[in-house]
DNA sequence: GCTATTCCTATCGGATTACTAGGAATATAC
DNA sequence: GTATATTCCTAGTAATCCGATAGGAATAGC
């Protein structure tokens, strides 16, 4: 229950190794290796990261990823919302309507919090706060 | 992310919809009905329900099922447990060993204090809250 | 005995996930 | 300017899970 995908937890150690690294560039294969990522797969991660801001590439000979921003500038929401989307515990979240019971479903407050505290831990950690452990 | 399984959501529907016909019982068919829920569907839940204590049933004619308990002793979280299991955001939450970075993972901490805000907002709301709205 | 119910087991189509494959675009090195 | 190392783009695939269905056995009331 409540499991994180694969994708997300590679995400966040190819993040930590960047962190690592400091202001050199990090290869998509370098990560993979030195993280145990299959290369071909975190490929698609890293461009995910990118696409959100999360990460530069440079790309040709020399090229390889480093952080956009500092660590401790990185929400873990951010990182999460980026590989798995947002925190929806149910699809009527964000759209009441699309509640099969009309207005009146009881739970969906219930759900509401949960998602208040998920989102509530997340974006009070950063990617520093991870590394720092 | 974070998606609750429709068998949770309906588990929920269906024991707020016995806390309502109060120490009446109610037949997995009529609360299907009234909840637009799939009947043979809802049948294998109301009996994982029951496998957990959550709910009584008798069978025969005139059977059907209760809640076990007052709406205001049944912690949310055992009723998320009891049909989607403990909440376990990454694998190796219960056991290190498991984790594939050995010793040297840092965001299992992470992993484990998210594990502890769903566990604490899920332990802190009964049946009778959702209710209540 | 008839009927209404819970209970048990098995199956199925669709969706998602983790991963693979092949190559195009691009920048450096020589 | 050619070779090389990298990011980037598009498909495909095997396995798994989920929501739902099917058929019937056990059980209790009328």
């Amino acid at each position: 229950m409540f499991s994180v995908s694969m994708k997300t937890q590679y995400g966040i150690r190819a993040l930590v190794h960047l962190a690592r690294t400091g202001s050199d560039s990090a290869t998509s294969a370098e990560i993979a290796k030195a993280e145990g990522i299959s290369p071909k797969y975190l490929e698609g991660i890293l461009g995910q990261l990118k696409a959100a801001g999360l990460v530069t590439a440079e790309r040709g000979q020399k090229g390889g990823y480093r952080l956009a921003r500092a660590a401790a500038e990185i929400p873990m929401i951010e990182i999460v919302g980026a590989l798995d989307g947002q925190v929806k515990p149910v699809l009527c979240v964000d759209d009441s309507r699309s509640c099969a019971q009309g207005g009146g479903c009881l739970p969906r407050r219930f759900w509401l919090g949960l998602k208040g505290a998920i989102d509530g831990y997340l974006a009070s950690r950063t990617l520093q706060d991870v590394i720092e452990g």
